[in-house]
DNA sequence: CTCTCCCT
């Protein structure tokens, strides 16, 4: 059809149009970098229905489901059809697709189901991913399942990446047979200000005083980016009364209601301006007309797992050079704009190229489980634009386990599946499933339906956020039962709830389904002033203390989030947890342990029966019975808690260790145990172990003898190497036997100069590998010189030494040719 | 002083 009979006539990316269709003639993978304004979403899809190199249907897969719903509807409109004909819609929630559908537009998301239901994407001719510079964890899932299936099943599937910008993408290094065509953009030209906020100053004050001077000096309306909630909350504040009647303050953030939103996104009426104070937001997923000014603080907030507590924290970074492009662009969609950032172009060069990409600092529970449902348990099987790291693929597949969703092997579980199909965050997934089931063993109404109301809520996000409330999740129930938590809560309900009454259980009930959800943020009060927690996971965290759940003794946290650099974490989202109830639905989560410990008041030992849920200790039991083993047993983790510092070292011990390591890395033809502080700490049961029988006081640890203890590690053969060629002392030409100092780099001998006449060079240790650093000494003891190059020395600096030494020690011999000089302790008197 | 998305 006449593309200029859709208004689309002036796109820039129809001058690729014969390239393209070339090249998708010859090739089944395809990169295309077209700027934002190019028609790569719009003209690019609706041109292809028309070109015979495309066959079958095309989906466009967009990131999110708003972009997807606006483009169906907008393409749908060119062709004079509705959504559902020739074009069609698919997200969650809508599906408007026929007979007659020749192009889908996706969210990635489907893709994925589509591709787990239907491996060889029957019908489908080509895969539009558009946005791939913003990198999503769901793009970056479906477009490895797509390559995947066109690499396995399906070699005649095309598929064609979309994106921005190249910068920092390695778009070429995963697909390097793809041609790469380039697109100019639709846009103007925006002059750039660098404007740096004085090292160690606030820069929101910076930031309110740029935004007065561009509405000064400049025209049209601002675009404002902060990095969160609270900035804009402040920035506005300070802005408001300082500004000209005229002028609107608008925040933008997604926290706020659609109409809230619309007032900001909305051109202001004829005579009057508006500032928007925005958050990413406004990066890519909403677009502000009318916008001329752009002023950027440089910061946003994003979140990354903690891989040592499991957590996700919210941190505030400096953005990305490619982030502050997409920043600066805003202001030059309509007219050439200009863009203040609050950083110096030495700073500018500092930025990171591009963002992390999701799958690299996330939580991979939902990806570890899409793979699982996929039939992948190896997850390097893929070819993955940037691949998922090793550690958060562990612990997600731990978590998996643990909620019984996948297997050891790490095959997806009949309940995998079940919570799979579901489509929410495994979490709940599981907690919904199980809902379900309890609600039908234990005949108790309603506990399902509690369930789908506390899903809803922790997917869609807190109701009363920023409201000074409490964490309290009881409260927000009847908050969220309305509008899109209603919706998704029903959805739920109707594919589980058969037979099960519609009327919620109490919310007195919510604590030990979420239990389900977070088997690992079970908390415990801490005692002391209230409100620090700790979790059962082993990390701390803390409520505020005006909230009322401080007098809880237990909660189970549904979300929380990490503060760098601060210890607890804050809890955000809980609800009080009775600890019976919970034993009585799930005693799986519970374990018994005979613990035996020193008291660290008393020193004497006490051995419990302890009841635990993971980290905590919920119940105890004292026991009489103590045995050797209960006291080797507390001695061990007396010495976990204090560290090794506080086992009887002796300099020989300590030589010992070091002797080890660096024959572990000479003498490599035998093999060697690892005595470094961590591994010993690791393995205290394994190598102390044995020598604690007997003892029953932390003051009998004095009477261990380390060296020896350490040197039965070493096997009999390594034992006499290890004395032949790293030895204790080291013999000089006088004859006398040095101690030699080790350490973790390698060896010192400290020796007075003159005890090394007849020595030609440095002496070496572990076969000739090592050389002994030496230290020479004046005949006070004093350092002259440290060298591993004796040779060097004697035929160099010596000439200054000797007569500098000549000056000093008169009595003693300072020869000129010392190698060939016979060594003494004595001055020249007693050799005369 | 909680960023933003997504799920047959």
């Amino acid at each position: 059809m006449p593309l200029e009979s859709l208004g689309l006539s002036t796109l820039p990316i129809q001058d690729l149009f014969p390239s393209i269709r070339q090249n998708l003639a010859r090739h089944n993978q395809l990169i295309l970098r077209a700027p934002t304004g190019a028609g790569k979403s719009t003209a690019l899809p609706l041109a292809m229905l028309d070109w015979p190199e495309v066959e079958g249907k095309i989906l466009l897969l967009e990131p999110r489901r708003l972009a997807a719903r606006m483009i169906a509807r907008y393409l749908a409109r060119c062709l004079g059809e509705k959504v559902g004909q020739r074009v069609g819609l698919r997200v969650r929630g809508e599906t408007q697709v026929s007979a007659e559908t020749r192009l889908e537009v996706v969210t990635e998301g489907v893709l994925t189901r589509l591709i787990q239901s239907d491996p060889e994407l029957t019908g489908v001719g080509l895969i539009l991913f558009d946005e791939v510079h913003e990198r999503h964890l769901a793009t970056d899932l479906a477009l490895a399942l797509a390559l995947e299936v066109q690499g396995g099943l399906r070699d005649d599937l095309k598929v064609m990446l979309m994106s921005a910008t190249l910068q920092g993408q390695p778009l070429a290094q995963l697909l390097p047979e793809a041609p790469l065509l380039e697109s100019e953009g639709r846009s103007f030209p925006v002059s750039v200000e660098y404007a740096p906020v004085a090292t160690g100053q606030p820069w929101l004050p910076s930031l309110v005083a740029q935004v007065k001077r561009q509405l000064a000096s400049q025209d049209g309306n601002l675009l404002v980016f902060l990095p969160g909630m609270g900035e804009i909350r402040s920035a506005a504040e300070q802005l408001q009364g300082q500004v000209a009647d005229n002028v609107d303050i608008c925040p933008l953030y997604g926290q706020l209601s659609g109409a809230e939103q619309d007032r900001a996104v909305a051109v202001p009426e004829a005579g009057r301006r508006k500032v928007v104070l925005a958050t990413n937001l406004a990066e890519s997923s909403l677009t502000i007309d009318g916008i001329t000014v752009v002023v950027d603080a440089g910061y946003q907030r994003r979140a990354s797992l903690n891989l040592r507590t499991g957590q996700t924290r919210l941190e505030l970074v400096r953005i990305s050079q490619s982030s502050a492009e997409q920043r600066a662009g805003r202001a030059g969609r309509l007219a050439p704009g200009h863009c203040v950032r609050l950083w110096s172009e030495t700073q500018q060069q500092g930025l990171a190229e591009a963002e992390l990409p999701e799958i690299q600092r996330a939580d991979l529970l939902s990806l570890v489980l899409e793979l699982a449902a996929w039939g992948t348990t190896d997850v390097n099987e893929l070819a993955w634009l940037s691949p998922p790291p090793d550690s958060a693929v562990q612990r997600a597949r731990a978590l998996l386990q643990r909620l019984e969703l996948v297997a050891a092997d790490g095959r997806i579980t009949a309940l995998g599946q079940r919570v799979h199909r579901l489509g929410a965050d495994p979490r709940l997934g599981h907690m919904l499933v199980k809902a379900a089931a309890w609600e039908t063993d234990s005949k108790e109404p309603g506990l399902l339906r509690l369930a789908c109301d506390l899903a809803a809520l922790l997917e869609e996000g807190d109701p009363l956020r920023g409201r000074q409330v409490g964490a309290d999740l009881g409260r927000r129930l009847d908050a969220a039962r309305s509008g899109r938590y209603r919706q998704m809560a029903d959805k739920w309900w109707r594919q589980l709830g058969q037979g099960h009454a519609s009327k919620p259980a109490h919310h007195s009930e919510a604590g030990w389904l979420l239990a389900l959800a977070y088997p690992d943020r079970i908390a415990q009060g801490r005692g002391g002033s209230g409100h620090r927690f700790l979790l059962s996971g082993g990390a701390g965290a803390t409520l505020e203390e005006s909230d009322p759940l401080c007098a809880e003794p237990y909660l189970v946290v549904a979300s929380l989030n990490e503060r760098a650099g601060q210890g607890d974490a804050r809890i955000h989202l809980a609800a009080a947890l009775n600890l019976d109830a919970l034993k009585a639905v799930q005693p799986g989560l519970f374990e018994t342990v005979r613990h035996a410990g020193l008291d660290s008041a008393s020193g004497a030992l006490k051995a419990e029966r302890q009841t635990r849920i993971g980290a905590l200790v919920v119940g105890r039991e004292r026991l009489s019975d103590l045995t050797e083993a209960d006291y080797r047993l507390a001695l061990l983790d007396h010495l976990r808690r204090k560290g090794l510092e506080a086992l009887p070292w002796s300099d020989r011990a300590r030589t010992l260790q070091a002797r080890v390591a660096l024959a572990a890395q000479t003498l490599t033809t035998e093999s060697w145990p690892d005595l470094s502080d961590s591994a010993l700490l690791a393995g205290l049961e394994q190598w102390l172990g044995p020598y604690l029988s007997g003892l029953t006081k932390t003051g009998q640890l004095k009477q261990l003898d380390l060296y020896q203890i350490l040197l039965d590690q070493v096997p009999w053969q390594a034992q006499s190497l290890l004395n032949s060629e790293l030895p204790e002392r080291l013999t000089v030409p006088t004859g006398s036997a040095l101690a030699l100092h080790y350490h973790s780099g390698g060896v010192k001998l400290a020796v007075r100069v003159q005890e090394m006449y007849g020595q030609s060079d440095t002496p070496r240790l572990a076969r000739g590998a090592l050389p002994v650093t030496l230290e020479l000494l004046s005949p006070a003891q004093r350092p002259i010189q440290i060298t591993q190059d004796l040779a060097g020395f004697w035929a160099g600096a010596w000439s200054e030494v000797k007569k500098e030494m000549k000056g000093r020690y008169p009595k003693h011999l300072w020869p000129d040719d010392p190698a060939n000089t016979a060594p003494t302790r004595k001055t020249k008197r007693h050799l005369t």
